[in-house]
DNA sequence: GACAAACGCAACTTGTTGTCGTGTTAAGTT
DNA sequence: AACTTAACACGACAACAAGTTGCGTTTGTC
């Protein structure tokens, strides 16, 4: 019953090149400058619009709403990974990523993205998925350092990388967010000695 | 000039009881249901005022916008305190501690409030400003928690007593807010094994 | 060059914020 | 018990953003 060879109903060729593009990759940009600049609850449309020399309705007809469109920005700059470090020992390890992580969070762009992140409810939400996603990924990725000092003998194996790295990552995002307490070096010295001592004790 | 004895500025006499007292308490009570129920995105000054029983101006008049509202709602909500184990063990201390913390995130209202919180991006903002100093007074409670130890001569003195009270709250912060991770028990006994093992090493 | 996606533009509905003026209720005073 | 007025109820209002719709214009793509 579908699917007939007749020109029974042409699909609309999309065409993403040229001007399309253009509007696309603007518009994602500015969402994000917006997003910057005015914090997630002062979002909008009409400002990324402005922002981005485009109309509103042409925001609206490609992202239905307020969220697609953000989801689709934070996706875009979701890709910039964080590179993992081998400098020889687990706590400098420890230490080089999570300043790399507090770098990224020192940026008005990702810091608001992650208040945005942080700010919804709604478990199913897709913006919250592509957040779990999206934090999944890095942490198994970050594993890799832990791995690294297993492998070097550093420490035993068995122990859980995951709880390694979150130990820095965490307390960085729980100070951004909630306790406003500093991300000088000191914090993140003491973060990596702090899970590196915890590594080697080997608390599986 | 100003302050003569004659009635030239009656100082207008405020009538805090009854009525007032009502209404403050019940639009209070409201609001913090309305942040649970519909979350800080959608969270409405009129919601607010219906499900108090109280009509829209009353709310504007003493509070005079939403931050404000939510500011006082959620003082009034932080003043419930995490009481402090003391189980002989710096292990199960940490973890009966990190269940009670999890216990609070897993109630709809708290939930709501803490990502209220961290949407909050101007640091100057009364609600933000508010958070750091419930965190401070907070964490500096916990500490105790690392000085009994210390007493009990289970850790050596020195150890960086914030450091470890974050290493416990922080992944349960974080997992709720951004990655999603599970708050199980499984996960708050390595959470505690984790941060009592780096203290036993004396990471200071 | 021709067709039609994709965009620009204006007008519109709906919902929330916050304010204002006026009348009503009830707290605190005498 | 009566009086004064703080605090509340009600309706109307302006300002703004979310989305939607219809129509005309630009510009990829064949």
């Amino acid at each position: 019953m579908a699917n007939r060879p007749k020109p029974d109903a042409p699909p609309p060729r999309t065409r993403p090149g040229g001007r399309s593009a253009r509007v696309r990759s603007s518009v994602l940009a500015a969402a994000v400058e917006e997003l910057a600049a005015v914090g997630y609850a002062s979002f909008s449309v009409e400002g990324v619009a402005e922002r981005a020399g485009v109309h509103k309705t042409t925001v609206y007809r490609r992202w239905r709403n307020r969220e697609n469109l953000l989801l689709e920005a934070m996706l875009e700059r979701g890709r910039e990974q964080v590179p993992i470090p081998d400098t020889g020992s687990l706590r400098s390890d420890l230490l080089a990523y999570g300043k790399a992580i507090a770098a990224g969070v020192r940026t008005p762009e990702v810091e608001a993205g992650v208040r945005a992140i942080a700010s919804i409810g709604d478990p199913d939400s897709p913006l919250a998925k592509a957040s779990h996603a999206f934090w999944d990924a890095r942490l198994d990725l970050a594993r890799r350092i832990v791995e690294q000092a297993i492998a070097r003998g550093e420490i035993a194996p068995g122990v859980d990388a995951r709880v390694v790295v979150e130990a820095i990552i965490a307390p960085i995002y729980f100070r951004l967010l909630l306790s406003g307490g500093k991300l000088d070096r000191r914090f993140l010295e003491r973060l990596a000695d702090f899970a590196a001592a915890a590594a080697r004790s080997g608390s599986s």
